[in-house]
RNA sequence: GGAACGGUGGCAGAGCGGCCUAAUGCACUUGUCUUGAAAACAAGAGGGUUAAUAGCCCCGAAGGUUCAAAUCCUUUCCGUUCCGCCA
């Protein structure tokens, strides 16, 4: 959420920052805040001036009925049940803008940093680097999509997947089981230097999926368990983010550092029939997520680091990749920055997003109510928040199939995850 | 799942309709004293909203009763203990 005094203070600037997302809409809906806001200040004002004068009466008829004059209480008791019954009405008022307001509120996106690129969607998305390590031509036995060499390996066994549990669920076995786990490993090994692993709950309550932006605008797109009131988490992300939720954090813990191994559910509502074969989208999938918490002015430098490290990750494991930044018609509600990392997948021959790196500035902060005292300083401040993938295991499962895919057949496992492999060094056809 | 008891300031803990603008202790900050510290004494100290050092709001949360709620009622969440069940 942003900054209501925003729309006080800087009307202008919050107009043409959302305007560079290219949805006029938006504008409707900040012309609305600020109606809502006008008038809420106007009653909260003229309730709270009541409610003193209530206070102050109250305390009269004490100290008078204390005294036993209980005439001039029964007066003063009238004059405040009439003030009462008065606050009464306005506060009703109040509670109805004040939801209103919250509702707009929550719906409008996250301002862009000045430095995001301006597009219109993800096809103006600028490379920023890369492409690095891609050949200058592939084999043919790379040329094969991995949802054909998989299966025929063994590793993948997305029709029985299918019939456990419906379409886009995936299942992989044997050495394809275990390479995915590796994945997992892998990456949480790589940022153990510098980040603190939590395994979190894979379900969260509601005001936990509305801290990080996920509720009420995506509903659609996470599994409930509406018996228990929970929902299924999309990606760590929204456990790590609300750890620290409604907490006062001193200036010296930051920043906190969290990664986290889970399991991410998405329905992938409106985007059935896309991506269905092989490992590329799916209703269920693995991923180490990194999760900063910071104060405003480190979260720049913070940003970089993460996407550095997920970076490192893809290099470690040797395939092509890419990384571009999502320009403001392609960003993400909660997004002030953002970057994507790809790689590219010769057999689907396509770019493939394997990790998203992202600056939320103080907008799921402000959600989730994460302050910060500086020390030696007099009140709080409302923390920044940044996260990303480490690695999404699917995708990078994918690439590393076809990449790394020999004209034997097999695949050879990358150098970095021969420790989690139990000796494998390829994976090879069931003879 | 059943039962009992709890959730108050950084911590402990009192208060159980009106001098609660929340006692007291510990911890904390500043000052006096001291070479410095300790001790003692004195003062101070939370968060939110607001232009405000005014007012208003915050005693787990949400409703309600009342002129007045930390205090009474309802709902709910969380915790502890016991029973049941169980990886």
């Amino acid at each position: 959420m942003i900054d209501v005094r925003l729309l006080r203070t800087n009307l202008d600037g919050v107009r043409s920052a959302l305007a560079r997302r290219g949805k006029p809409d938006l504008l409707v809906q900040v012309d609305e805040a600020v109606a809502l806001d006008t008038r809420l200040r106007e009653i909260s004002l003229e309730r709270d001036t009541l409610r003193a004068e209530v206070n102050d009466l109250s305390k009269q008829v004490g100290a008078l009925r204390r005294d036993k004059k209980n005439d001039e209480a029964e007066a003063l008791m009238e004059r405040s049940r009439a003030g009462g019954d008065r606050e009464r009405v306005l506060q009703s008022e109040i509670d109805t803008v004040q939801d209103a307001l919250q509702q707009v509120m929550l719906r409008i996106p996250n301002l862009p940093h000045p430095d995001a690129p301006d597009g219109a969607g993800d096809h103006e998305n600028p490379i920023v680097k890369g492409p690095i390590n891609l050949p200058a031509s592939f084999g043919d036995h790379q040329r094969v999509p991995h949802w054909e060499t998989a299966t025929a390996l063994g590793i993948l066994d997305n029709e029985r997947a299918t019939k456990i549990a419906g379409a886009m669920f995936t299942m992989q076995r044997g050495l394809g089981a275990t390479l995915a786990r590796a994945l997992c490993q892998f990456a949480l090994d790589q940022n153990a230097d510098a980040f603190e692993e939590v395994r979190p709950p894979s379900f969260v309550t509601t005001a936990t999926l509305t801290a990080t932006g996920h509720l009420p605008k995506f509903a659609d797109d996470a599994y409930a368990i509406e018996r228990d009131d929970l929902w299924a988490i999309p990606t760590a992300e929204v456990p790590l983010t609300s750890l620290h939720a409604g907490e006062v954090l001193d200036e010296a813990e930051l920043p906190v550092r969290l990664m986290a191994y889970s399991p991410c559910y998405r329905r992938e509502a409106g985007s059935a029939g896309r991506d269905t074969r092989g490992m590329l989208r799916a209703h269920e999938f693995d991923k180490v997520e990194i999760l900063a918490i910071a104060r405003p002015e480190d979260a720049p430098a913070l940003l970089t680091e993460l996407v550095g490290r997920a970076e490192a990750l893809m290099a470690a494991l040797e395939l092509p990749y890419r990384i571009i930044e999502i320009c403001t018609g392609d960003m993400g509600g909660s997004h002030h920055r953002s970057f994507d990392i790809e790689v590219y997948a010769p057999g689907c021959d396509a770019w493939l997003e394997v990790s998203s790196v992202s600056w939320f500035s103080d907008y799921q902060a402000r959600r989730a109510d994460i302050r910060f005292k500086r020390t030696g300083q007099k009140g709080t401040e409302i923390a920044n928040t940044l996260n990303g993938s480490a690695l999404a295991v699917p995708r990078v499962w994918a690439a590393i199939c076809e990449n790394h895919r020999q004209p034997d057949g097999s695949v050879r496992i990358p150098a970095v995850l021969l420790p989690y492999m139990r000796g494998a060094t390829h994976i090879t056809p069931k003879a």
